[in-house]
DNA sequence: AGTTTTCCTACCCGGTGGGTAGGATATCCC
DNA sequence: GGGATATCCTACCCACCGGGTAGGAAAACT
């Protein structure tokens, strides 16, 4: 498996607040039963997903936590980054500050660009283009039909993620 | 990162024999120097290869390792699965023997298909399919001009690869 | 025979995934 | 105010595995 439960569970609780009304926070607690995932683990989780800004949280009794945006605005590449950190398929194959794949082998401009380079790259152009064309309201079914197609509007939020190059995207993917 | 450097390393071996004499075996031992990677290591590695069919061996003196099929037959996929085990982005999505996806989570019919199945077997999928689209001589620039489209024919050599339904893949991925 | 190489099995070791424990703090309801 | 209910935070723990090393047996060459 290339990513740890922090992902399956972390997006399955971002799934379950989805369900829910944005006002009335949901505690930890039952989402913990309802899923049936350890409280205490899932407590890390969703303070990662609060870091970054998709979870809102109100302390004290009937507290909990709520969405903080909609559903359809909150990209899988978000959740999946925020709890697993960076996206890559390889140790070598890092977005820099600038947004550019490096890899750590190529560094003379005369060297061939490590050749292994472009399968890692194109790789993880694919896993991060398909995070991104998805949203939550995707993965529940009250809010699927409305939002057949990607949200290309806000692509990721605040950070946008490069998927190498711009162009060349996926037709007709989301069509369930 | 999602890949090991079992991948990382088996690549480049792949790679490196790519660009040799197929009929002339190339030893582990000038490999690993040439790549600046731990012999003792590489060699289970090989051994991976070896053993789904991916290059052949000479033992002895002036013995070593070469591909079985020219390169532009190797699909990356097989490589990496060869290498890494089954391509699954988290435990609970693994490809059974019918080549279909599985989710642990789902048992009933009634119960909704697990919400989060639909993003794994997406990611499952593109990754899938963006390893079966390359071939080992994508990878070293003396062949990549005569194979800029990948090759649908083979696929992905003996073991097809399914990715979760036939149509609905992407349709301009491929150009370079 | 001796060298070179693959082949195989066993061992090791640090990191991290996957948690648990326990308390501090904030907020509600009575 | 005083519980009760939550989030928050820091620390700790343990098995597993990635990433090797070690050492030798067997095969093929010169």
């Amino acid at each position: 498996m290339m990513f740890s439960t922090k992902a399956e569970y972390g997006v399955r609780v971002m799934a379950h607040l989805a369900k829910r009304d944005p006002d009335a926070p949901v505690s930890l607690g039952s989402i913990a039963e309802a899923e049936g995932l350890p409280l205490a683990y899932l407590e890390h989780l969703v303070q990662r997903l609060r870091r970054e800004g998709l979870v809102e949280s109100r302390r004290g009794a009937r507290g909990g936590y709520s969405l903080s945006r909609p559903p359809e605005a909150i990209s899988m590449a978000e959740v999946v980054r925020a709890l697993e950190g960076d996206i890559a398929p390889i140790e070598c194959i890092t977005a820099d500050a600038d947004g550019q794949l490096v890899c750590a082998r190529d560094g003379e401009p005369g060297h061939e660009p490590c050749a292994t380079k472009l399968l890692w790259t194109r790789v993880q152009g694919s896993i991060v283009r398909t995070l991104s064309e998805m949203t939550l309201a995707d993965l529940i079914p009250e809010h699927r039909q409305g939002s057949a197609e990607p949200t290309r509007s806000r692509e990721a939020g605040g950070r946008t993620i490069p998927t190498e190059r711009g162009p060349g995207r996926p037709a007709e993917v989301t069509k369930t």
